[in-house]
RNA sequence: GGCCUCGUGGCGGAGUGGUGACGCAGAGGACUGCAAAUCCUCGCACCCCGGUUCGAUUCCGGGCGAGGCCUCCA
């Protein structure tokens, strides 16, 4: 089985629903279940972006380690049909019929965000489904909610659309705590004749000729209208956790978690989705399938913020993961996916964080210390070693991630056994960092040959022509390191690549 | 206006009702031909005002300040 389950400490979570910390109890420990938001592929994706996926990975990675890496199904999803990627599509590829160009715009950034995802670390989720390819399970979902009383038609500025109704349903606004009333008497809400309630929102949306959209059929009352068209952005969540947290795999559940109600254990995404995105789901999935949670703990990150303010699109003030990683545009070079997974998680996910260059630099310090761990470690990896029990209950207690990495830089500073060291590696494994030999190309021989001459002229106290050399490798990004024999006094030269 | 977070040294930040972590940066020293790496030493912080207490940074109340959501947004 490999799981630690009686070894962990309790899994400590704070939950956006009761805004409290919750012991977690999973439905069926044989088949733990979590759901985060993904991308909306139309563009790069920048480092706040990347925030969630970092943050869930660690969480993927522990109740994988707690549970067992086969008992934890994780599904983040991709969002590519939107009204913005149209756009994208129309801007980038004018000469290409629509459906062509967003199909070149969303494999295109989709692909991107596989790249970027894995530079930083990140495992790949259990599932990764398309909202394209499950179009069928939304339309589903639509008429069973219009059968229910919990969605209409009804014909808009654009054409017909299928809203649902949020005053049919007694507790909408639990997740945000916020109630109708108060919401409408914000007055922010643009006030559309045709919806019963300023709070409905759109579940299906009647596409134009020129816009893209998939038939479709909607019976109310015994009427059945024709309706090609495009889904709600709230929608796809849950038409998509349903398929693979439910419907796919009932099957393979325990007995005890079949006769649960039809719910998963976590829904993770960043804290702007609380409202209104994952209340929406909530009303969706709660009253399609007719149970009292669509999740158990709702967990939401905080966000990245440069000098004080939210990273965002619209704001202008965001660096893409590919510009850190494969351009020099901050700080004058270019950084490792690990030293932005570390300067992420110097961080409580809940707590914002201001980015900096500093901050990066910082990271990567303490890397540079890690590093030298696996280095002294025969192939550089933990083995067989299980984390450190510390570490394990920073990151049980709500992923105290900041908490771990303290713990773990005077793991490093202790660690003088070959056995303490792979504990080591172990425990930083957990946070999804793993050191890898460069993949610079050395040549070796060479290295060493270098060191024989330099270590000739020191013998002959050349000290010009020695440093020389030493300075010529260190530009190659090999750093020379001289020390003694204890027992015979003289002078040995490592090397190690920057 | 409503709702939700948060406020610890130059920076990142852990944690606690009472010998004030840890890391990064910095200073000094050891080592070294000089570096790098390593090791040793140092800094003595908990937004403000009340309250509870023998004692609060930690508990309670109130301020002040910062950020987020209420509209697409990780």
């Amino acid at each position: 089985m490999n799981t630690h389950l009686a070894s962990s400490p309790t899994m400590m979570l704070y939950n956006t629903l009761t805004r409290k910390k919750e012991a977690f109890l999973p439905i069926d420990a044989n088949k733990v279940r979590m759901y985060v938001c993904g991308p909306t592929v139309y563009d790069f994706a920048h480092i706040g972006n990347a925030r969630p996926a970092i943050v869930f990975d660690v969480l993927f990675r522990v109740l994988r380690h707690i549970y067992g890496a086969e008992h934890v199904i994780y599904v983040r999803n991709i969002t590519d049909v939107d009204d913005k990627i149209n756009a994208r599509a129309v801007r980038d590829f004018p000469e290409l019929p629509l459906n062509e160009a967003i199909r070149s715009v969303t494999e295109k950034t989709t692909q991107q965000y596989q790249s970027d995802m894995s530079a930083l670390g990140c495992l790949e989720p259990t599932h990764q489904p398309r909202a394209t390819e499950n179009i069928g399970e939304m339309k589903a979902i639509i008429q069973t909610l219009i059968d229910k009383g919990h969605a209409y038609l009804a014909k808009g500025g654009q054409g017909v659309e299928v809203l649902f109704s949020v005053s049919s349903m007694q507790d909408y606004g639990v997740l945000a705590n916020r109630n109708l009333d108060e919401q409408v008497a914000g007055a922010r809400v643009a006030v559309e004749g045709h919806k019963r309630n300023p709070g409905d929102f759109v579940l299906w949306k009647e596409s134009s000729e020129t816009e893209p959209g998939w038939d479709a059929e909607f019976s109310q009352n015994g009427e059945t209208t024709s309706l090609r068209g495009r889904p709600g952005w709230h929608l796809e969540c849950s038409a998509m956790s349903d398929r693979y947290l439910w419907a796919e795999i009932k099957g393979q559940l325990s007995p005890e978690g079949q006769s649960q109600p039809h719910k998963f254990d976590i829904h993770g995404g960043g804290l702007d989705l609380i409202f209104p995105h994952h209340e929406n789901e909530i009303a969706q999935s709660r009253c399609c399938f007719e149970t009292n949670a669509m999740a158990n703990y709702w967990m939401h990150n905080g966000f990245l913020q440069v000098e004080g303010e939210k990273m965002s699109k619209s704001l202008g003030n965001f660096v893409t993961v590919d510009e850190l990683l494969q351009s020099e545009k901050l700080g004058g070079k270019k950084w490792s996916g690990d030293v932005l997974r570390l300067a992420m998680l110097m961080t409580q996910y809940k707590e914002p964080i201001d980015f900096s260059t500093k901050r990066l630099e910082q990271a990567g310090n303490i890397l540079r210390k890690w590093r030298a761990i696996s280095r002294a470690v025969p192939d550089g990896t933990s083995k067989d070693a299980m984390p450190d029990a510390e570490v394990l209950k920073f990151l049980s207690d709500d992923l105290n991630t900041p908490g771990a990495v303290q713990r773990l830089s005077q793991l490093a500073k202790n660690a003088k056994t070959v056995d303490q060291k792979q504990e080591f590696l172990a425990s930083v494994e957990l946070l999804g960092i793993r050191f890898e030999a460069p993949a610079r190309e050395v040549n070796t021989a060479s290295i060493e040959e270098q060191i024989k001459k330099r270590l000739a002229m020191i013998g002959d106290k050349n000290w010009a022509e020695a440093d020389k050399i030493r300075d010529d490798l260190l530009a190659k990004g090999v750093q020379l390191k001289d020390g003694k024999d204890a027992n015979t006094d003289e002078r040995i030269t490592t090397w190690e690549m920057q």
